[in-house]
DNA sequence: CATGTTTATCGTATATTTACGATATACAAT
DNA sequence: ATTGTATATCGTAAATATACGATAAACATG
């Protein structure tokens, strides 16, 4: 986001919008439902999943994280990924809200 | 998007994206929940409300339209911005889906 | 028809995103 | 200790996003 104005808006409009930010590119999407599908997953078998190269797979992990949707743990050399329930489910809570409209177009 | 492969994921997943990238913006949040609240809106409505130029939030107005998730109806000189629910369920159903997860972390 | 109002688009500066290869780091195993 | 494996980070090029003022376009009104 280039030079925007974030004080100008709430708190949970921010988080909200940075929450699907980090959803906002196909690869991301692809990890979550991986995630999703193996419960735990090793990053080297996500880079094997996806048609993009390590370190930019590791770059899109590292969006996740940074938000919070997922979790990384490093178990000896390799890192064990992992969907953080606690704030997919405050996300879908956020956006259900955002999303329950009444508009009679 | 900087130089992405789309074409290497499902439509549905660019769809998904494509509907989080409009929706990460906070301003573009705002809009959104501007919308629900007053069920039809007009631009220089939703202008007078965001501390952003006219330009700005015709940009904002434009990307949401981009994906569907709003429509805007010439009224004479004005424009009529409201939510186009159909697309808005979509979203959401899609949404859920993805974050119908079980995750024992 | 001239003028004002409303909105979109253009031009542009700056910041961020995406992608990759190369390199660094951290641990395991020989 | 050296080597191999797994992952993150650095450096970087190209594309997009964000913001604004200025201008164009479309219509209404005097």
């Amino acid at each position: 986001m280039a030079f925007s104005k974030k004080e100008e808006f709430t708190r949970e409009e921010v988080w909200l919008s940075d929450i699907t930010k980090a959803l906002s590119h196909p690869a991301r999407i692809r990890i979550l439902k991986i995630l999703v599908q193996m419960n735990v997953c090793m990053c080297g078998e996500i880079v094997d999943l996806l048609p993009l190269s390590q370190s930019t797979v590791s770059q899109h992990l590292k969006e996740l994280k940074r938000v919070g949707l997922i979790t990384g743990e490093i178990e000896g050399p390799k890192v064990c990924y992992c969907i953080d329930n606690k704030v997919v489910q405050e996300a879908k809570k956020k956006l259900e809200k955002l999303f329950s409209l009444v508009c009679n177009c």
